[in-house]
DNA sequence: TATGAATGAGTATTCATTCAT
DNA sequence: CATGAATGAATACTCATTCAT
């Protein structure tokens, strides 16, 4: 039994990463249901024991991974004190869960918005909760009085999540090394952290 | 003959606004050419006479649109001095230019995205020139001694762009006015230009 | 434009007489829409410009014809004064419309029985309107003093058809000519003119 | 072992009344062989142990069924004397076996129709039997000289049971009780028996 | 006998594109 | 230039059947 369930399980992973390395090549809309499930060497009705249709495996995709990256990033955060930190800690997580998994990070970044409704209604709320995630950190360094009060929390978790994606993306669409890939998310939290932090910033009126 | 050819002209951007609307609403590959054609207000076969195919509409959007987005920057940053005025003026102008255009800001964040084959082969050049030119003021304030220098021009500027259409995605995602996305678009402005400042910032080792 | 309709309507009549000799041929759930096509030499598409679906294909046969059976069946019973020369001439016209088509009647005898939802919903009206008729014939005749009083109109109808429909069946499986087919009629007309007339049957108690 | 063979059979007559209730409800081809096997409590493999496939199912309660009937028929029928009471008879015993089997009364009359070749390749044999049987009881009609003899027996055998397929097939459709039915069948033996007897009728020329 | 996970052949329908008018 | 009827390639999904357990 407890065999079956793990066997049924690694087949249903299987088709995930099938279907992760296909739409990361051909795009969600140009690729066969039929070349998934011969990429991961089982018949096309097999594919529909483990998913509704083929919607549901790349929404599938995005909340196995966007969930992982959440609880990882709450389990981590609450080990540390500052901030800047917590800032800095972000970006290496967000970053270091795509470094190895190009094919993934295309379909992330590219392959998901796929159509508004899409995104409205099945990325938003694992989308929300990450945003949630950032937008407290930001919050608590304004508390701390580590970080300037005339910004909003939100705008600045978006702005962090876009300047993440944009990286990525770049990255995705050229073919720079993983390396550079940290090098300039290192950059861009240095960029975050001295922005938010509180100084010469707040002399400087809007 | 002038006049036929304005006609032609008109009929043709009457086409692109349908597109934009119907993209907008239904995602690129969810939306019918026949759909466009009526909302144009045309035949079917008419949007031939305009288009190579479906995808060519979706192509003379995006580089219509980013070749306005450039030839503006390059204009008004050619009249300002100081790096951190020209990076103040790059968000305004970007957001400036989709604020007023809900439809236009979907299918440029969401919609475009339909391929990394479509990105690589179309989007690219824009794109490229795009980051170029901000890339170029980062690196001019570096030189000027207004920025840091150990901060990468392109990296800064791929998360520039990433952070405005991450801005950009939660307002077309959600419902809030168009007042707020400026705001935070002021805010997000603040935070790379104090982030990228020479100051406090260099004291501390990456 | 006429001669458009005309085409059009043409295609369309093409399409039904080849949808006819294909499902009597293979019955309706083994027939391929393709195969429809090609035995009226169009597209396959081209179909699905002139009905909704395969089921309206069948439901249109159906309608069409069980249609012009119904006014044929008003317009010559209004000729006709007795109640007997009534019966004789539905059988007559209804064998009639049949004998020359052998495909049509195999349709309709057989495969028009698909299933339950679709005789009740579509096949329903036509039907009842022909049950309608017939057993108007019936009251009339016992009106006139010509019939029985004691048999119900509409069950005599019910079994009219019925049994006309049995000898269409058996003629459709079988290999009998036509000729045979009518003489049966004739036979089964009389039986029912006799069964109903005033007479000794009314002395024998059920 | 003995046990085991009943068992056995239970199952199979299990799968036969479920059968026979989904196909009522949805018809042959829009029944899923799973929906079978759910409704008779066994999984989908099991069916297969007793049926060779889907439609060894219909057949199987089609020749099961007119087996029954055609030996209820003739253990009756021999017991009776005069043409008249036999096919009163015929009519009650037939209507008599579909009164409380609505479901199996759709299946018959509906469902069962859903391909001339399955119609001829596997009804015709146990059909031609009943017609036989009926078809017998006429021309001993003839003989006994209660009957007239210019009806072919066969012709008169496959109108009665169109008649009384008819009166089944409108009860099925519609929503009338079965004692109407019943009533229906008396009044349709009766037009038979009338129309069939020697008297008037022979004066009138076909 | 019984199971039910896995198979993979099979098809109605859509829709971008063409071209005769 | 403009039309829109006709085309036909292309594909997600179903479900009868099998077979290892």
């Amino acid at each position: 039994m407890a065999q079956e369930k793990t066997r049924g399980a690694e087949k249903r992973e299987r088709i995930l990463q099938s279907a992760i390395k296909v739409f990361a090549r051909k795009g969600f809309y140009n690729t066969r249901v039929s070349e998934i499930a011969r990429t991961a060497g089982v018949a096309d009705g097999t594919i529909y024991l483990y998913f509704k249709n083929k919607d549901d495996i790349l929404i599938s995709i995005f909340t196995d991974r966007i969930g992982t990256l959440n609880d990882e990033l709450e389990r981590q955060l609450a080990t540390l004190q500052g901030a800047s930190e917590k800032v800095q800690r972000i970006v290496s997580i967000q970053l270091g869960l795509l470094r190895g998994h190009k094919d993934l990070a295309e379909v992330i970044t590219i392959n998901l918005r796929q159509s508004n409704r899409f995104l409205k209604q099945y990325a938003a709320p694992g989308f929300n909760r990450y945003l949630d995630i950032i937008g407290k950190v930001i919050q608590e360094g304004q508390e701390s009085g580590d970080f300037r009060p005339d910004v909003s929390p939100r705008a600045a978790a978006c702005a962090l999540f876009g300047a993440l994606d944009g990286l990525t993306l770049t990255w995705v669409l050229g073919s720079s090394d993983s390396d550079r890939l940290s090098r300039a998310g290192q950059q861009v939290a240095k960029i975050f952290i001295e922005g938010l932090r509180i100084g010469a910033a707040s002399e400087t009126p809007s």
